[in-house]
DNA sequence: GGGATGCTTCGGTGAAACCCGAAGCTTTCA
DNA sequence: TGAAAGCTTCGGGTTTCACCGAAGCATCCC
């Protein structure tokens, strides 16, 4: 009883539409002011520093101050993983109920985006899809599993490094439902190694002001040598 | 923002303290009666009626009509997943704010339990050692994989079974952090087939009104055959 | 220093919702 | 058929809380 009371102290932080769009936007792993979070969720900046104390008073994010701005970001990897969960389900069922309708604003961010410290929408999805089919990894259920040749093209692309400590299992990483394709990408170590390596080849760049990102000339060449994508190229030569 | 607003609903849905109880109630995989979590949550069924009307609505969980019984459960595994991470970051902040206080009451809650489908309480967390010790799982932060000499074990014990398609890559489990033992135990399709074995074997039994297991004698010598689990056995006669 | 920006605190208002008593409906049992 | 059990609906009392206007600090820039 003890516990339950502080588990709906933590789900109540997140049940509120102000406070559920401002976590929704610090899922992609940056840390934005208060200023900017009160505009992702249309209120004042008032009502806006209420729902951070709130949030941070219970744990969910953390502050750190930089001249007169504060910036907030989500407390954890934990704190993303409770977050994707409870998306997984809202996007789930109001799949079966309605047809999801997405406005023209919505699209980049479909097309690629980070989700806490991985590449979501198309991209990941599609980078998924070309690694699941060379067999380089295999997903179970809800685990995914890196194959020994998956580990050797990784670490040969300087993804992944030949790691120190003498591991006989093979490195894993983690599958991650994606809201907007409603299809697995890859989250875990594997999934943050490939999005930090894309943003350190400049292979994406974040767009100003949003959580979609930018695939550049770079990327479109990088991501097609190392993972034989190509749609998403495609893809994106269209956007308006 | 139309996603974010059902992301609330659904965490506002969890967000009381009465909802929170029955929910944590169910996470054990049974079915219950309204008028036992009526009891759980210590308030009226008139209330009780209520608040499942409306964990019901946003798809938390699913009902069963048997004569005047109504069965609630959670509605998936995803459900129960969410819950799981909610509970991972009541338990992991409340560690370091206060001791963890346990009542009398909570012992054989503590001792061994399930957790949706698979086992915990220090029984989970017990078997999960022996596993890692012997090298026959490996846990890797968000993820376990069986080994190969594991998945032997597994299929020679019959809790896993030789399956019908070619699978070059491992069976995998999952890690789930334990909310009484704050150590990982077993989840996922291998610690479901733990669970169930168990059960299938008498080696563990629902205590009635409660969601404690009971080690049977039987549940003593099988649990230290088939994992070398002793101490949990050797706890059990202590208990009051 | 003066003004502007970012953010917080205070105070009051309005709506949401949690709660239970009472009553009604359905099913079971004698 | 009557009584009891399980559960829901209705009505109203109380609390919680989200919201914004106004005011107050802190920091930065000219």
């Amino acid at each position: 009883m003890a516990t339950s009371n502080r588990i709906a102290e933590i789900a109540a932080a997140v049940g509120e539409p102000a406070r559920a769009a401002m976590l929704a936007a610090l899922m992609d792993g940056r840390a934005l002011t208060a200023t900017e979070l009160a505009g992702v969720a249309t209120i004042t900046a008032q009502t806006a520093s209420g729902h951070l104390a709130r949030l941070g008073s219970v744990g969910l994010i953390t502050v750190e101050k930089q001249g007169r701005h504060r910036y907030h970001s989500l407390a954890s990897a934990e704190v993303a993983r409770m977050i994707e969960s409870v998306m997984q389900i809202a996007g789930g069922v109001s799949l079966s109920r309605s047809p999801p309708r997405v406005g023209p604003r919505d699209t980049d961010l479909r097309h690629a985006r980070t989700c806490y410290d991985h590449l979501a929408g198309a991209l990941g999805v599609s980078i998924t899809d070309a690694l699941r089919a060379s067999g380089a990894v295999e997903i179970q259920g809800d685990a995914a599993l890196l194959s020994a040749s998956g580990l050797e093209r990784m670490q040969a692309l300087g993804i992944l490094h030949h790691g120190g400590e003498p591991r006989s299992i093979r490195p894993v990483c983690r599958p991650c439902l994606d809201w907007s394709e409603r299809r697995m990408h890859l989250a875990g170590a594997l999934g943050a190694a490939i999005c930090s390596h894309a943003l350190a080849q400049a292979w994406v760049r974040r767009r100003p002001g949003t959580r979609a990102l930018e695939i550049t000339p770079a990327g479109r060449i990088g991501f097609r040598r190392a993972f034989g994508v190509e749609e998403v190229a495609a893809t994106v030569a269209f956007r308006p």
